[in-house]
DNA sequence: GACATCAGTTATGGATCCAAAAATAGGTTT
DNA sequence: AAACCTATTTTTGGATCCATAACTGATGTC
């Protein structure tokens, strides 16, 4: 509830930096930047409802925070295409269809294609090409084992993450990286959001052998310079993710 | 220059609605959106050099406001990629290279070819059958004469944009069209942005008369169901902005 | 002369304040 | 009862305030 000219506590303005964990990379100690994340991680995880309405003091005393970091938040996230404005007034959660879902990885799927023709057709450097074949070669001995575990798993997808970034960081544009970046924002859309289903291991295990041939075939067609067929590949892998069709199983709701 | 202290006037707070040209569609009165496309064109138009730093109170004395829809804009213009953080403090305008304009046309190609592709194996609806061949009969129309003056080419203009917008925005998903919006703020890369050179109108007609065939084809594509030509003749559309190569003479500085 | 240090200045981020717009509720009229 | 108007509450957008982080330039040291 809100309480009509009460004063939050006295004051107590931005934290003294007791920063536990100090990143080398960046410190981002923006609560702007923590209240986008926050807020992108309670849509995701469905504390908000798709549809559901956002009210900016509400949402401000659940993250703890001001109002100001949370509309930059909203503007933000509206961007991405997480949230929309509703009539005059508000935002609300973006209702996600099927259709949705599968438009958010078409579209991946031709822009990393493009990244991935871009790439072969400017000839990869001598380091990138090492990179991108040691990300195939760990993934290989990875994924061939006899059995999987978790672990494991989790492993592959720091790997597949690599993978993608290598590619899409060097297609000589920021202009391609920050449409697949803003592109990945929308749920299910992301190459890492390969949902993982512990109780059927070994199915899980065939999808990621297959994605990892994928991997695999891009690549050399990356190194032989074959652009079009390296965009092609790279298009399809991005289906690998919506699991429908005979080869994994058709989940159940996802008629398209 | 900042007066430290000086309230900028005896506050009046919010336009008293003093709507003249009261729109039918949306009433956007909000400060902030007027701040961001106001920067937006300021930046489009030179007033902001690439590379240049942006100072908040600075912008929010050029625009005539306060500096919360500055940051508010600040924010929007980031995600559209027309600025840029500088370590830690301030934004830029961001440089875009030749080769950023060309990755920005290759991705407005990419995705429309996947919206045009998209609405070919669905099938069209007798409406927007209708609606597409009549943006092309007219553009034919206003294309062919003998001599086009500039009225006339800005008339197709907006025939342009009218087939863009029929063909994105029935692809079947917002994600589609949304991920064009975006990539359309980026400077060069929208659709709309075909620069006339009046001084040489009569090539600039030849190129027109180009675009206006293409978009004929695409129609032709789409009635008839053939999801891959709509596609490719859609992606290879995009191109046609660039005018580079001998039909069109290639453009000074333009080094691929 | 180059580099480190420190004080003063400026700009930014977050919090709060205020007025208007929107939503809501309640009462009146048809 | 449905529609319409009005009074009240809620919520938002813009402006301002304040403390800290980042920048600037001057001074001192090697």
């Amino acid at each position: 509830m809100y309480l009509k000219g009460l004063r939050k506590a006295p004051i107590e303005p931005r934290m003294p930096s007791t920063n536990d964990s100090l990143d080398p990379v960046f410190i981002m100690t923006q609560i702007s930047h923590t209240a986008i994340t926050a807020l992108r991680k309670h849509i995701r995880d469905g504390r908000y409802q798709p549809g559901e309405k956002l009210r900016e003091v509400q949402v401000a005393e659940l993250l703890g925070v001001s109002r100001t970091p949370v509309r930059l938040a909203f503007r933000t996230l509206e961007q991405e295409g997480l949230l929309e404005r509703t009539g005059k007034q508000g935002y609300v959660v973006r209702e996600v269809s099927a259709d949705d879902v599968l438009c958010g990885v078409e579209i991946r799927g031709v822009l990393e294609g493009l990244a991935a023709r871009r790439l072969a057709e400017r000839g990869l450097s001598a380091e990138l090409k090492d990179q991108l074949e040691r990300c195939v070669q760990e993934g290989d001995e990875l994924i061939n084992q006899p059995q999987l575990s978790q672990e494991d798993i989790e492993r592959w997808g720091d790997i597949n993450a690599r993978f993608h970034a290598l590619i899409v960081n060097n297609a000589g544009s920021r202009a391609i990286s920050d449409a697949i970046t803003r592109n990945n924002h929308l749920p299910f859309a992301s190459s890492d959001s390969i949902t993982i289903d512990t109780d059927h291991l070994a199915q899980e295990q065939r999808k990621l052998q297959v994605a990892q041939l994928q991997h695999q075939l891009v690549v050399q067609a990356l190194v032989m310079g074959e652009s079009t067929r390296a965009e092609m590949l790279m298009r399809e892998h991005a289906y690998i993710g919506l699991r429908y069709g005979p080869l994994f199983g058709v989940p159940e709701g996802m008629a398209l």
